[in-house]
DNA sequence: ACAAACCATAACCGTTTGGTTATGGTTTGT
DNA sequence: ACAAACCATAACCAAACGGTTATGGTTTGT
């Protein structure tokens, strides 16, 4: 599965009503189109344009079905993200090497 | 120390260029503008101003000496972004996780 | 069959963004 | 003292963004 082009997955987070889309699809689980505009507090066709930005991202996936479309989280496109804050990120890093030396004393 | 408005701080490494600053700031080391002005591609005011929106995010921080100015990364003020996955992100939560229920069981 | 519900796309609009050149202030080197 | 170097800010511009209303295509319910 090719990762997602990073610069999509920072762009698609960088707007916040796209991450609180995304991060009630996290919360909630799926969620149709209908419902998610209730949520976001805007119109539906923004809504739906957002949805198609994070989308491209492959932060989402939806599923047809019937008259409604509905969209789930995929939270394994944020992985461009997570391993440019591993490459980066000194204080994640820190925090991360302190765990895994941990663990390879613990699995030699 | 407060933590930088998280929108800040997504919206700062929305931009490649910006990440490119950071990146070879965490690289390299601290550098004048003009040095990350011949890195960045982009002409000198650009870089100042991606700058100025970077250190908006805490992201650098800058120290002037004489004539030139010297930008530092400041990596913690990722935290934000660190915490965001920490929370909405169960691929990243799940690796976590399971490194750290290694360390509950290792230190009781 | 028909009206209503759901969603995506189009068309439009003001604001923000990211780039440029121009300029000016401070500091350095000669 | 003066020219050059370094940097930030201003002014400007095209493109992208995020929102809106309008519209049309499917699907559902009566």
């Amino acid at each position: 599965m090719p990762q997602a082009n990073p610069n999509h997955v920072f762009r698609a987070l960088a707007d916040p009503t796209r991450r609180a889309l995304f991060e009630e699809l996290s919360r909630q689980g799926p969620q149709t189109v209908h419902a998610l505009t209730r949520y976001a507090g805007v119109s539906q066709p923004a809504v739906s344009r957002h949805l198609t930005v994070l989308k491209r991202a492959k932060l989402v996936r939806n599923r047809r079905a019937g008259r409604e479309t509905h969209y789930r989280a995929q939270p394994d496109a944020l992985a461009p993200m997570v391993d440019w804050l591993d490459h980066y990120g000194a204080f994640w890093r820190e925090r991360f090497d302190r765990l895994e030396s941990l663990l390879e004393r613990m699995e030699p």
